[in-house]
RNA sequence: GCAGGCGUGGCGGAAUUGGUAUACGCGCCAGCCUUAGGAGCUGGUGGAGCAAUCCAUGAGAGUUCAAGUCUCUCCGCCUGCACCA
């Protein structure tokens, strides 16, 4: 017979379902939709990786199969296209971005199609083009308009090298994300975006116009409450709640001696003070000193005050030349006590010094502690440092006292019962903290607050290769928005990008240059571009309606497809991506374009595929698996079901080479079913030859099926291959289980499958004249529920627990004969000898285990 | 430190509600086909033991007739955040 010939049958297929485009988004109005989407790469010049292949392949056995399920399935795919690596690159080359990215998307899009994957290419989008990013600027302007876009002077991440802002979401940990050199702070005008805005759940806007046939939802859930409505792994939704970082407490007002006002004034107007923030009120009676951050400026405003000025401004000095990353390095706690000014604990009256330290933040709360060192970590070490006072609060309910009353032997921080605190002893912390708030709002020496660790998103970049922000600015009428009319502002090409600090755009004398469009005079362009994240915050509303040119999509194309039903893409984007483009959509919800506030309704992460060393690949350690390579060798569909059947979808896994052969035997021993003889089984005639099969095909059918809802592609792929284990053992097989068998294998192996079918409907396969149709327009099969049940099962007889003996029975056999025939065994027997049977359990076609003492 | 997750053969991994631990695949072993070779075919393959049996799901305890699965303690690894008050 012939050769299984996977790079002609890959071929053959693909120029086929390309000419009669079947992967066109069916819109048949009497389906349901399903909007399945991968998250769009950034197209590099190294072409596809495996992580690409595992992500793209799992999405596209998901369609694939919705679509033989009978749903409008939408399976689009776009580029990513703005970015630093095009720039880096053409600062280095001279080439032109444009020239590079357009290279890389090339390349990209053929991969995907020698990959076989179905998307919808007519609905391509690429946010580097002017009918793309039109609307990017729209969106910025919609966000401008509505109080949501800001510029503001503000102490911001620097990267030197990359000579451009970051966001703080690009600068975790002190480095920049790109490059990995230290950020410095600088204080700059930029733009910022109001993410703080919609932490919580937010009413709809005023404006908001009633959506037609909209769900009636009159709030937009806030970024954190709306966690709870989608499917996504627990992992990522922690870790934007921990981004968020919501903490709640107590500000609380402290004043500051000066011997010239009495310590404890009902009136702090008179008198200079200052504002913690705590989570743990409940423990001040236990604070012994206050900490001021470095940037503090109250600081400056006691100057005259404090007794030993040149010591703390040295320290300020030192503090301030230390970047972020060298303050998270050294843990060692350092701080200057203000010498002559003390603070006073409006609980007690007492007056407690006062420091400049850097381990607190300007930047987080008050940029104002008080140290409580019996029970916070920090205060603790520094407390040990400088020798202050520890003064016990709080003592755990059980076990009792460690160390005894006043003696800590190490810091408590936990909740426990308040002591030594006046009238508030014999509380538990949650109970003092409310009254101490209580307390505090009534003396108006304080209130309820809630913090968050999340800043809003920096938007500006001092870079070429990103939208242009829509901002015109005039003498006289100050910043003012560019018409929509207008847009898109397009990005200039006759631009030097080497970077100077300055946006290369400001180089552009065409674009820099402009009239104002409110009075007519002079004026300058915004020279900067748009943090790429916010292009990658609302693609997913193109695809539905991709060449519009009047609306980012219209409403009924938005209203038909969206919300995106299952979205597959790598873990880096936890946080940016996911986070950002949650925001946008609940921007659109609280001004009434849209009537859902969640994106993304179910998400899923690709595990990283490690290299065959355990490492990960890399270029410079040379163990990259080329997509090219293995798909020239093995074939399109080996290397789809090899990465599928490597382990679950959301693993870390290592790639092994010599494992995909065993994929290739597999298909190997598929293509060879083009030999069987099939005989087709109808009236009650047909006696089945090969026994055992019909079950088999309905046990295969079930698990099959539930295995691709659930993403479980490997447990699937083992399930086809004890089927195709047993069916190759026989020459024939009955025609509607090899039809059904290959209908099951179609979206993990198209083409092969493609190809057995056609060949198994000879002389009228598909795509000719008069011919049938293409395997991905069958139906689903169902499997018959009695059929997945066993005939005869293996009763397991256990003493004790202790698997003893196996006896073959009717999966019927009821609990009476089951007890029986296993009192009966002769192996079983043994085991009873010298006992006395106590009980006896039954477990329904399982198991009998007899209890003997 | 905080949060989320994981730990099963030589390896990747299976094991709906607690009910035959190690499915499927790789590798390995034996045989076959072949001058030879393996991306071929057939069979075997957790460990110990001649065997009956015993021991095995990171360690230890608990609940249960029955624990990889549930509870507690500990150890190790991964991911994210981190001097966030």
């Amino acid at each position: 017979m012939e050769k299984y010939n996977h790079k002609k049958i890959e071929e053959k297929w693909q120029k086929k379902w390309d000419k009669e485009k079947l992967y066109k988004t069916s819109e048949a109005p009497d389906k349901p939709k399903y909007y399945v989407l991968d998250m769009f790469p950034y197209p590099s010049g190294d072409g596809l990786h495996a992580g690409h292949v595992e992500s793209y392949t799992a999405t596209d056995i998901m369609s694939r199969y919705l679509r033989l399920n009978g749903k409008n399935v939408l399976h689009p795919q776009g580029w990513d296209a703005f970015g630093l690596p095009a720039e880096n690159y053409a600062i280095k080359t001279k080439i032109h971005p444009s020239v590079t990215t357009k290279k890389a998307i090339a390349t990209f899009k053929q991969q995907m199609k020698m990959m076989g994957f179905s998307y919808d290419w007519p609905r391509e989008l690429n946010s580097s083009e002017p009918q793309y990013y039109k609307w990017t600027q729209w969106f910025f302007l919609l966000l401008y308009k509505n109080g949501l876009a800001y510029k503001k002077k503000a102490k911001v991440n620097w990267c030197a090298s990359c000579q451009t802002v970051l966001a703080n979401e690009q600068a975790e940990g002190g480095v920049c994300d790109r490059c990995g050199n230290p950020v410095a702070q600088k204080e700059l005008e930029q733009w910022f975006f109001k993410i703080t805005d919609f932490i919580e759940n937010k009413e709809l806007t005023p404006q908001a116009p009633l959506l037609k046939g909209g769900r009636g939802v009159k709030e937009t859930s806030g970024l954190l409450e709306g966690l709870d409505k989608v499917d996504w792994p627990a992992s990522t939704k922690a870790a934007q709640k921990n981004w968020i970082g919501k903490s709640e407490g107590a500000i609380v007002k402290f004043s500051i001696t000066n011997n010239q006002y009495p310590i404890k004034s009902k009136n702090l107007n008179d008198q200079k003070y200052f504002e913690v923030f705590t989570t743990r009120v409940d423990t001040i009676f236990g604070c012994t000193y206050c900490v001021l951050a470095p940037e503090n400026k109250l600081i400056q405003e006691l100057k005259g005050r404090i007794n030993n000025w040149p010591e703390v401004e040295k320290y300020l000095e030192t503090a301030k030349k230390k970047t972020d990353l060298q303050r998270m390095e050294t843990k060692e706690k350092t701080g200057v006590r203000l010498a002559g000014v003390d603070a006073v604990n409006p609980f007690n009256g007492e007056k407690v010094p006062l420091f400049v330290a850097d381990y607190v933040l300007v930047q987080y709360g008050t940029g104002a502690v008080m140290g409580v060192p019996a029970h916070d970590q920090r205060d603790w070490e520094f407390a040990k440092k400088y020798d202050l006072p520890i003064v016990e609060v709080i003592t755990p309910l059980r076990p009792p006292l460690k160390g005894g009353y006043g003696g800590l032997k190490e810091v408590y921080t936990d909740d426990g019962v308040v002591v030594n605190s006046g009238e508030y002893n014999g509380s538990t912390s949650a109970e003092a903290r409310v009254k101490m708030v209580d307390w505090l709002e009534k003396q108006g020496l304080g209130k309820r607050q809630i913090n968050y660790k999340i800043r809003d998103w920096l938007v500006s970049r001092q870079r070429y290769w990103g939208a242009p922000i829509p901002i015109i600015y005039c003498e006289i009428c100050g910043a003012v928005p560019v018409p929509e009319k207008d847009l898109p502002v397009e990005l200039p090409t006759d631009v030097d990008f080497m970077p100077t600090g300055e946006s290369p755009l400001v180089k552009s004398k065409s674009f820099h240059q402009v009239k104002c469009p409110v009075c007519g005079e002079s004026a300058r362009r915004e020279s900067d571009t748009m943090d790429t994240f916010v292009c990658s915050s609302w693609y997913y509303f193109r695809y539905s309606d991709v060449n519009n040119n009047k609306e980012f999509a219209s409403k009924q194309m938005i209203e038909k497809w969206l919300p995106v039903d299952l979205y597959v893409g790598g873990a880096e984007h936890t946080v940016l991506h996911l986070l950002y483009s949650r925001f946008f959509t609940k921007v659109l919800h609280n001004l009434g374009y849209i009537d859902f506030d969640e994106p993304f309704l179910k998400l899923r992460h690709q595990g990283i595929i490690l290299a065959e060393d355990g490492r990960k690949m890399s270029k410079s350690l040379g163990n990259v698996v080329n997509p090219d390579e293995v798909v020239g060798q093995y074939g399109a569909d080996a290397l789809r079901m090899f990465e599928m059947f490597m382990g679950p979808l959301e693993d870390m896994k290592p790639w092994n080479t010599r494992g995909i052969v065993g994929i290739c035997r597999f298909l190997e021993k598929i293509w060879k079913f083009k030999d069987k003889k099939l005989y087709d089984c109808q009236g009650g005639d047909c006696r089945i030859k090969e026994s055992g099969l019909p079950r088999l095909v309905h046990k295969t059918i079930k698990k099959v099926t539930e295995d691709i809802d659930a993403l479980r592609f490997n447990t699937a792929i083992s399930q086809m291959m004890i089927f195709v284990n047993f069916a190759a053992k026989f020459e024939s097989m009955p025609r509607a289980a090899m039809e059904k068998f290959l209908i099951l294998l179609a979206p993990f192996a198209p083409h092969l499958a493609e190809e057995l079918w056609s060949s198994i409907k000879s002389p009228l396969p598909p795509f000719v004249k008069g011919g049938g149709k293409s395997i991905f327009e069958q139906s689903w099969p169902k499997y018959n529920p009695d059929l997945v049940k066993d005939e005869v099962i293996k009763l397991v007889i256990q003493v004790n627990g202790k698997v003893r003996d196996m006896i073959e029975v009717s999966a019927e056999i009821s609990e009476e004969s089951a007890k029986k025939i296993a009192l009966a065994s002769e192996k079983t027997k043994k085991w009873l000898e010298n006992k006395e049977v106590v009980k006896i359990i039954f477990v329904r076609g399982k198991l009998v285990n007899i209890v003997a003492e």
